[in-house]
Formats: structure tokens, sequence, C-alpha cells
DNA sequence: ATTGTGGCCTGCCCGC
DNA sequence: TGCGGGCAGGCCACAA
């Protein structure tokens, strides 16, 4: 599902293909799809006539900013695929179809120029396009989002921060490292990756690491969301394929344990992760 | 403030 | 073959 790993995929296809676009309509057919109070009339103001100037993400949440100073937030939610054009941002996501039904773009930026031309966009299909497309409509659209109401990306986030994060909390050290305002951009499949490789039990107390433990952890972030984001899913790490019924731990083959940790489905080795 | 819970969304898969 | 129930998790509202 869009984590970190799969929302980077979407930020630069979007700097690669969308940047210096100028926006000609914006479609938003779903009004439970625009959060904050926000309606379509009020994405039309805000965004038509101005042009795509920059690509960010913080964590999970992807940034266009146009040349009008305002900036658009997009959620994807667990099912939420980002697409320009006729290139997906990922090749598949994991839990939802692998099918791209038209009904289900929930929102729609249609370019003035580049990809044959708005006159064409009809005839071409989605080409001058920049859709959000959600099967399950668990994203959605935020007109200049606060971004101070994320912790430090996870990609990047120093041994201090990190620490920060985890505070002195007695919560379960998955639900801290799940917990968006303090670390951003970390979700349930990614958790229990990172947690399986750097050896940490998820509901371990979060401040009960030793410093050891604590800079394995912070290692093992940074070298996980890497090899995600090069793999290019947060559901190509080692241990996804393992967690299911039955399923043993590659490191030591023991079988692994499931429980819900901090709201999620928690999959684990009970004998290295301690 | 901190922490946990339940509900929302809906496609998909399993078992009958 | 159809159908019902359970499942998936990001996010938010709400409660203790």
């Amino acid at each position: 599902m869009p984590e970190l790993p799969e929302v980077e995929a979407y930020r630069r296809l979007a700097e690669q293909s969308a940047l210096g676009r100028r926006i000609a309509a914006v479609e938003a057919p779903d009004p439970w799809f625009l959060k904050g109070g926000v309606r379509a009339c009020d994405v039309d103001a805000a965004l038509v006539g101005s042009t795509l100037v920059a690509a960010r993400r913080r964590g999970k949440l992807l940034l266009l900013d146009t040349d009008g100073g305002r900036t658009l937030g997009l959620r994807f939610g667990m099912t939420g695929r980002l697409a320009v054009d006729g290139t997906a941002g990922v090749d598949q996501l994991l839990y939802t179809s692998r099918r791209d039904e038209p009904v289900w773009d929930r929102f729609t930026l249609s370019f003035a120029s580049g990809a044959g031309g708005l006159a064409l966009a009809s005839e071409a299909g989605r080409l001058g396009r920049l859709r959000v497309n959600d099967p399950r409509r668990l994203g959605g659209v935020v007109l200049d989002p606060d971004e101070g109401s994320l912790g430090p990306d996870a990609l990047g986030v120093t041994p201090k921060q990190l620490a920060a994060a985890l505070g002195r909390s007695a919560a379960p050290l998955k639900a801290r490292l799940l917990d968006q305002a303090r670390l951003a951009g970390v979700g349930n499949l990614m958790a229990d990756e990172l947690l399986w490789r750097a050896g940490l039990a998820p509901q371990r107390p979060a401040a009960s690491l030793t410093p050891a433990e604590a800079r394995r952890l912070h290692r093992q972030l940074r070298r996980t969301v890497e090899l995600l984001i090069d793999r290019g899913g947060s559901h190509l790490g080692d241990l996804t394929p393992s967690r299911l019924p039955g399923g043993t731990c590659p490191r030591d083959g023991t079988p692994l344990a499931r429980a819900t940790v901090g709201g999620r489905t928690t999959w684990w080795c009970p004998e290295h992760q301690r």
C-alpha cells in the first residue's frame, strides 16, 4: 500500500512529467475525496490557470506547488495510485485491484499542454492528465496542507530526531513508529520489515531501547527506507512474503507470531526480535 | 497530554 | 454459480 516508497515514486513521476505544465481544468467528482471542507469550486479557483512548479513529499503526503502560491496536497490512503498521462507511478499495490477503472478516478488535473494537448484529451484517453485513482476512496485531496502537523520524514531522519520521535513513551515501539505526527512515512508493512531487520519486538515500550538498540533501529530505518524505494514498493521487503498464516522467519525459520499492535496487524519473529 | 479503540471506505477472496 | 462474511490499513474522531 502507499507508504513512503510508493509516494516517493509518485513524487518522482510528478516531478518528471507534470512540472511546468499549466492546469486547464480540475475534475473532482467525489466530494468525499475533498478534505477540510473544500469544495470542487474552491479547488478550481485555487488551481486553474496556474502551473506546477515543484513536487515535494513529506511522509506519505505528496505536495504539488503551483506558481499561484497554492499547494495541492494528495493523500493516497491504502489503495490510491497516481498516474500522469499514460504512466502509473508504481507497478502494483498490495491489497487492491490491479484494474484501473475510470470510475475510480477521484481527482484529475487536466493540463493545457503536453502529451497531445487538451483538445486531444478526450480522444487520447488519459493523456494530458494527472489522476488519483483510488478504488476504496481512502485517500484525499487537501489544499495548502499543514505540513507542520507531520513529523520529520523517515527518509533522512537523524538519530536525534528518531530518539525524539520515540520520546519517553511507554507506548509500543511500533505504534510510535506509525505515528505520523512524530515520524512521517512509515506504514504497517514497512514497520514490520524494519523491526524484523532491527531485531526488535514491536510491542517493546518505545522508551525501553538501549543506546545500542536505538542505533540499530536508526540504521535499519535508513536502510529499509532506501531499499524499499529502490525496489519500488513498501511490500517488497524480505519479510512481507512471510506475513501470512503459517509463515516462518526468513532469517531463522521460526514460525512468525501475529498480533494487533498499534491497532494494526503485526507479524514478527519471536526468536530474534526481542 | 498520551494512548487506545472503532468506524469509514470497498474490492477481493474464501467457504458454503 | 451466487452469495455473505471477513479482511486489508491510513486516517480521523472520540474516549479514558
